[in-house]
DNA sequence: GCCAACGTTGGC
DNA sequence: GCCAACGTTGGC
């Protein structure tokens, strides 16, 4: 069992809108950088807890807890030339992008940036180096353990 | 809008 | 394989 933080643009995909879903399940489509990919498809296994993360806003932060919820299979939106996520070196026979699903299992209080930054027990945290751009980075236990007593 | 940090691309 | 140029992320 490993805990990943896993970043979304809540203008894109909100935690809202995936506790609005069918089953509060979403693919993690989109990641385009290869070691975020390469947490999904080759760490990440079903049942791995999840922290939801909403970057590039207002009020950036976790808001939700969730759980990897498939295994990795092709991101569809990487065949779509419509999609802003469309990617002209990946086939269907050789795809560059995978992802995996995520279930919510609740949304939680906004436990924003400067809380977690406020947070001495938290700071070795990857999401807080500075200069950090990954958009899923792996969780320690203990800061797992850390962040389900804040939002207790 | 700014800018630091980092990843990717492509010429050599 | 090096590295400059460029693009993107994401907080502020």
């Amino acid at each position: 069992m490993r805990y990943w933080l896993m970043k979304s643009e809540p203008s894109d995909v909100s935690v809202d809108d995936v506790a609005a879903m069918p089953k509060k399940t979403v693919p993690w489509y989109g990641v385009r950088n290869f070691q975020a990919r390469n947490f999904m498809s080759k760490e990440m296994d079903v049942g791995d807890g999840v922290l939801f993360y909403h970057s590039s806003c207002p009020e950036p932060g976790i808001v939700g807890l969730a759980e990897v919820a498939s295994k990795a299979y092709p991101d569809v939106t990487q065949f779509d030339r419509k999609s802003h996520y469309f990617d002209d070196k990946s086939t269907r026979e050789n795809p560059r992008w995978m992802n995996v699903d995520v279930r919510l299992v609740r949304k939680t209080r906004l436990l924003g940036l400067p809380e977690l930054r406020a947070t001495p027990s938290l700071a070795t945290m990857r999401v807080l180096q500075k200069g950090n751009r990954l958009s899923i980075t792996p969780v320690s236990a203990r800061e797992w353990q850390e962040i389900t007593r804040l939002l207790a």
